[in-house]
DNA sequence: CTAACATGTGAACACCTATTCACTTGTTAG
DNA sequence: CTAACAAGTGAATAGGTGTTCACATGTTAG
């Protein structure tokens, strides 16, 4: 098997992988992930919470739900969306101490 | 302090992770970050092993380098780059775990 | 049934960006 | 100095995508 859990990625696991990253590169998307990360949030809520339109919320969990970096589950005419798995809190994590790193002088 | 640890993230914050995402959200770029993440390694040697042009991958280098992905050290000629830190190869773990997880059944 | 609400979706547009090409800058060797 | 190699850069372009708008679907209440 040359598709490991190290470096060594195959071909079709760097394009799923660069999806993911993807998702996550667009700041509206980040905060519709941030919220369903912290809680089970509806679509509405989301909506309301970050000042945007349902219909673009609908976009977005659309293409974070194919991904699966969230879940639905519906509960009478709200549906309710959640991190799919504790992967998505641990890259948010690492990334939020890469950004509070001090600088190491290698920037400019 | 309203800008924590946790996931009440400000907004300048998120749009530095947004950023950080998205520019791990190329194939190309993310595959010549996994190059540098494994061993420091020349912009040249970059290109060929992965079969790319040297102006190409300069252009990455210099957005990877700039959100301090990857930090770069000249020897002679030749310039390496190596990851920027530990918490990149977490990420990348993560992400590379939450793909290898076996479908929830929440697909479709 | 209808009305009202919550969510999903398709198309269109404006914006962004990855890539290529030509060129410049830096470094070592002679 | 020049020649050859490595890396960086600016402009132009083709393709991708986030957002909006209008509408469709689904669900509950009456």
């Amino acid at each position: 098997m040359s598709c490991q859990h190290d470096y060594s990625v195959c071909d079709p696991a760097i394009a799923q992988l660069a999806d993911l990253f993807h998702l996550l590169g667009d700041p509206t998307r980040l905060r519709i992930v941030l919220a369903c990360v912290m809680a089970p949030i509806a679509v509405s809520d989301i909506a309301s919470s970050l000042e945007l339109s349902s219909s673009l919320v609908s976009h977005h969990l659309r293409l974070l739900r194919a991904a699966r970096i969230v879940k639905s589950e519906r509960q009478g005419k709200q549906v309710f969306y959640s991190a799919a798995d504790a992967h998505i809190s641990g890259v948010l994590n690492d990334m939020l101490e890469h950004i509070a790193e001090p600088s190491n002088g290698n920037e400019a």
